[in-house]
DNA sequence: CCCGTGACATCGG
DNA sequence: TCCGATGCCACGG
């Protein structure tokens, strides 16, 4: 069901480790639907678990911080991962160092 | 039930 | 590297 699909983004979204990251379309891909990554990008962003759900540890695949309640939330989210050990490279996050690495 | 919207991903210039 | 256009999906009104 598209519910339980909603389900396991959350639920994925908690298990991302502290320092790392994960991508929108990664985040669908292990919840079983490849192309959804859009769909997920507005599960947080009617996010009703907000603080359950570490939303400012998924970003785009190109590394880009985008949403976070508003364009001024990016700052925030910016400074989150920071301090959370996330390597960035300019304004976008060195995903290619900082991508969670999946189901452990 | 149909339509519009959006925190994406990918390709081409 | 940046910009624009297209495809995909689920949600809410």
């Amino acid at each position: 069901m598209d519910t339980l699909f909603k389900e396991k983004i959350y639920k994925l979204t908690r298990r991302i480790p502290k320092g790392k990251v994960a991508t929108y379309g990664q985040l669908a891909l292990l919840a079983g639907k490849p192309k959804a990554a859009r769909a997920v990008g507005g599960f947080m962003r009617t996010n009703p678990d907000a603080p359950r759900t570490p939303c400012h540890r998924v970003v785009a695949k190109n590394g880009a911080l985008t949403g976070y309640s508003m364009k001024k939330g990016i700052i925030t989210k910016k400074q989150i991962l920071r301090a959370e050990g996330v390597p960035f490279r300019g304004e976008r996050v060195d995903i290619k160092k900082a991508l969670w690495a999946g189901v452990i």
